[in-house]
RNA sequence: GCGGAUGUGGCGAAAUGGUAGACGCGCCACUUUGAGGGGGUGGUGGGAGUUUUCCUGUGCGAGUUCGAGUCUCGCCAUCCGCACCA
């Protein structure tokens, strides 16, 4: 009897489909566990074999936490919205809601032949307004609450207003976009218009003039995380920067928790700072320098985390889209500004990053004075300032700050040291580090005693505060694009004005073209019937994050009509156990789903402050290319060992034609019309490709398709060599021809159960030397499993397995065991054998094996260690100890004994995993 | 520039501070058969020696230790993230 996967596979999935055996119910006497992976886009190209990693290892350990005895919500779902299916409705015509189908789809057809163990029942899409619905309801959520600083939490924006109407802003700390004051009385006589402009400041989900990535190529505003050194990460567009109102979410007033909280996760630490580096918090100082343009006196404000460096401040610099320039330039200056903010102006935003180190600036003609000395400096504009970071409006400190010292230098402005024994001659000394000196108060001080002590005295003198800056913004959350779920808003008088929550979903509506209008609107703007009574609808729609940011609480609850996820579900699921996903995520995704966790959270609607407890990133894997070469102006191709001979063309080959690197030459003539009769050079006969790795992609034709390995391998033999391969964490190429030594081991495995003539499995007692290799696999796959390392426990099945097989062990009291231990990696064929050794249950439902401690430390529990042909000394070791650990224990001794003791060891007690004492007289 | 990760055979990779290279691929030899990417046995870091064996070896250089692939410090290389964030 064969191994016959096909068969099998195709068997227990649609067993598994039938009888539901992977539905999750909540059951409040159980243990939960939640895994979840990333869910997937959809895209036309399908899966490819670097795809379902995170899956497998995501399957395995759901799996195993089953056996384990664990209630495991493990769902499935697709982001449904997005650019790919959109920029192809514009092409074809085809509705995107048509392609995205056809998409899920396949992808589900994919998926469900490497055999998940997914729950489908709770299967959900972004796109379906049943889903966005919950979309929608949290945006208007959002739009209608304020973060109220002294408290660190959301509130509803009645008490916001209730509060204006009581004492205007008055003991208001609440997080906005411009610090307003007002008295009650001025709130109060507001018109409707005005108060909305107002509270717009104040709104989680809010419209606001900003400074925006803007694509022309796709129509769109960007957020930050979705473009990449100047060009849009979908499409590689040019992306430039356009001042325009847009629907923004308030993340930055979460940025301090969103920082703080990252210390209980579980997450890698490379992820960790990349979030904390995102978030950017910094500790300084706010101070007013005066500022005359001539005639008037302005207080400006600054941020600098320096205060210890005022008296080097030797002139001010502001960002060139600062609203100080306005103020502050004088009549004098007024050409050379203009002509300089026109010169940065016209600049994109590709130009500014390549640029980044020419230093260039202009002056404004007015000057600020000094708070700490009195001194006059003048005021400078530059493009080397931000105008979206702190205040816009920096103090320079040329001694002590590159970026100053490089402007100083590059316009002759005075730089002053102030750390004692500084050389400023050819660089900036940027070292919190030192004694301080020139500096007044300060002198003799270190520079760390200094800083606190600047702001104090700063403080004492109201001329300035402490201050905690982020360079977390504010996410962008419109797009100009169709295919996204819409804004629940419209505009009555030109006020925003949410729709009820029952009248949720509002639904795409259906457009002729999904092309930006002629007069450049959104596509929306072709709806028909786009208002409430006669009132526009918003157009845009929501970005990409929206739909992705709070998927994991409606697993939990995917089919209630009435709320979001109801408390019994969400109480008993809570958050994401464990989190399986590409690193790509680290500053989107991740970042805005934590944030709206927490947004919910404070409006008391999820338990728990943060959604994903543990995350593992698995690695990329990598396609393994193959090339042909082709002989300069013919069509011979010659043999990679012999091309050094001549002069070629590298082209690339497609990986299924080739095998071993040996090229099919067969198969080469058919690929293409233009190789029908290629001629070639071989070696020994054979055609030798040459390889790289790169991108797995379809360009590099070295895409391989998980359906292909299944069909000519068989799913458990996929999930089983893509654990293989390497760390889960690590990126690694994928190599096909490696599979046969899995592909061999299922195989045995099989023989082990099944001779010519049928089943083989006894009922004898295994031998102590079978039980021990059993038990030793049993600890290894454990401990692997529980520590993710995938790759080392299948490699200890084959090493047990070997060992059994050479023994012709086909026990049942060791199979039993066995089976269960390989359901979690290979779940097809543990079912099928599982079901051979005369059980009628899912293997699902058995429990993983204990392994025995004791089992393998034999009679005597003292071992004697020689030296020398002498016994040096002995070594008392408890009876539960595992025979891996005594055998390493012991050489461990035995090589310390012969320097440490030199025979004068008496005793070395050892308990499991640790030497405790040496006794030595 | 800042931050993080990685560096071991021809390849993917293993090694609680204790015999480096387990396991798998590939390759070599033998073997078996109903030889269509079959099953089994043995070998395989480099160098030397017909056997027992010896020397050498984890990017480079120091250090800690009886003992370092592993820990510490300094380089070098590769990859990833951020990048005028005051």
């Amino acid at each position: 009897m064969d191994y016959n996967f096909r068969e099998i596979e195709k068997k227990w999935q649609s067993y598994w489909a039938e009888h539901q055996t992977f539905k999750a119910t909540e059951a409040p006497s159980r243990p939960k566990y939640y895994v979840l992976d990333m869910f997937p886009y959809p895209s036309g190209a399908g899966l490819h074999v670097g795809h379902p990693l995170g899956y497998i290892a995501s399957d395995i350990y759901s799996r195993y936490k089953r056996l384990c005895g664990f209630n495991v919500l493990h769902p499935m779902g697709y982001d449904a919205f997005g650019l790919p299916a959109e920029q192809y409705a514009i092409q074809t015509g085809q509705h995107p809601a048509v392609t995205t189908e056809k998409n899920i789809a396949r992808y589900r057809e994919q998926l469900d032949r490497i055999g998940f163990s997914y729950d489908w029942s709770r299967e959900i899409r972004t796109c379906d307004p049943e889903y966005y619905k919950w979309t929608q309801w949290a945006f208007l959520k959002m739009f209608g609450s304020y973060y109220d600083n002294s408290r660190q939490a959301a509130r509803p924006i009645e008490e916001l207003i209730a509060s204006f109407e009581k004492s205007g802003t008055d003991g208001i700390d609440a997080a906005c976009g411009e610090e307003k004051h007002f008295t009650a009385a001025q709130w109060n006589a507001m018109s409707d218009k005005e108060k909305s402009d107002v509270l717009m400041n104040y709104r989680i989900a809010y419209q606001g003039e900003t400074s925006v990535n803007w694509c022309p190529q796709l129509g769109t505003v960007l957020a930050n995380d979705e473009v990449k050194e100047g060009y849009s990460v979908r499409g590689g567009f040019p992306v430039e920067q356009k001042k325009m109102t847009q629907w923004q979410l308030r993340v930055s007033a979460y940025a301090g928790r969103l920082l703080d909280d990252l210390d209980d996760l579980e997450w890698t630490d490379s992820l960790k700072d990349m979030q904390r580096n995102w978030i950017g918090r910094s500790y300084g100082a706010e101070m007013i320098f005066k500022a005359y343009n001539g005639d008037r006196e302005y207080d400006m404000v600054i941020f600098t985390t320096r205060a210890d460096t005022v008296f080097g401040v030797t002139f001010m610099v502001l960002a060139p889209e600062s609203e100080w320039v306005a103020r502050l330039t004088s009549p004098e200056q007024k050409q050379a500004v203009d002509d300089y903010l026109a010169e940065v102006k016209k600049k994109t935003e590709r130009e500014r990053i390549s640029e980044t180190h020419r230093v260039t600036g202009v002056f404004s003609g007015s000057w600020a004075v000094n708070p700490l000395t009195g001194e006059k400096v003048p005021v400078w504009i530059s493009e080397y300032v931000l105008a979206g970071y702190g205040t816009g409006a920096i103090m320079a400190v040329p001694a002590h700050d590159s970026r100053d010292y490089a402007f100083a230098r590059h316009f002759n402005l005075p730089i002053v040291p102030l750390i004692e024994g500084c050389d400023v001659s050819e660089t900036s000394f940027d070292a919190k580090e030192g004694i301080m000196c020139n500096s007044g108060f300060l002198n003799g001080m270190t520079v760390r005693e200094a800083i606190p002590a600047a702001i104090d005295y700063v403080e004492k003198h109201g001329i300035g505060r402490r201050k905690v800056n982020y360079r977390l913004r504010d996410a962008i959350f419109s797009r100009q694009r169709y295919w996204g779920e819409p804004f629940p808003v419209y505009f009555k008088d030109g006020i925003a004005t949410p729709m009820p929550f029952e009248s949720l979903p509002l639904e795409l509506p259906e457009i002729d073209e999904y092309k930006p209008t002629e007069t450049g609107e959104p596509p929306l703007g072709r709806a028909k019937d786009w208002d409430v009574d006669g009132w526009p609808i918003e157009k845009s729609t929501m970005p990409g994050f929206a739909g992705s940011s709070a998927y994991y609480l409606r697993y939990m609850d995917p089919h209630n009509g009435s709320a979001l996820v109801s408390r019994e579900a969400d109480s008993y699921w809570r958050n994401v156990d464990l989190y399986i996903g590409g690193t790509e995520h680290a500053t989107g995704h991740l970042i805005y789903s934590r944030f709206w966790n927490k947004f919910l959270y404070d409006l008391g609607y999820v338990c728990e402050k943060e959604p994903f407890k543990k995350l593992i990133n698995q690695g990329m894997i990598q396609g393994r290319s193959n090339f042909v070469y082709r002989i300069v102006g013919t069509n011979r191709f010659v043999s990679y060992g012999l091309k050094d001979g001549y002069e070629t063309t590298e082209i690339h080959v497609d990986v299924n034609i080739v095998h071993n690197d040996r090229l099919d030459i067969e198969a080469f003539r058919k690929w293409r019309p233009e190789f029908a009769d290629a001629e070639f050079i071989l070696e020994d006969g054979e055609y030798v490709c040459g390889y790289a790795i790169e991108k797995m992609s379809k360009s590099m034709y070295n895409v391989v398709n998980p359906d292909m390995v299944c069909d000519t391998y068989g799913a458990d033999t996929l999930r089983l060599y893509e654990m293989f391969l390497g760390p889960l964490e690590q990126s690694k190429p994928w190599d096909t021809k490696g599979i046969d030594g899995v592909s061999r081991f299922l195989k045995r495995v099989w023989r082990m159960f099944y001779g010519r003539d049928g089943l083989i499995v006894t009922d004898d007692r295994p031998s102590a030397e079978e039980l021990k290799t059993l038990h030793r696999l049993i600890l290894k796959v454990k401990t692997d499993i529980e520590s993710f390392s995938f790759n080392t426990a299948v490699s200890a099945f084959m090493i047990a397995v070997n060992e059994l097989y050479e023994h012709k062990c086909s026990k049942r009291e060791i199979l039993e065991p066995l089976v269960i231990l390989l359901s979690p990696f290979a779940p097809h064929i543990s079912e099928e054998l599982w079901e051979a050794l005369g059980h009628n249950e899912s293997v699902t439902f058995a429990s993983f094996p204990e392994y025995v401690e004791a089992y393998t430390v034999e009679d005597s529990c003292t071992y004697a260690v020689s030296f020398n042909g002498k016994t040096r000394f002995t070594v008392d070791l408890p009876k539960t100890m595992p025979q891996c650990d005594v055998e390493s224990h012991v050489r461990s001794l035995e090589q310390t004994s012969k320097y440490v003791a030199g025979g004068n060891i008496i005793k070395v007690i050892v308990v499991p995993g640790k030497i405790v004492n040496i006794v030595v007289k």
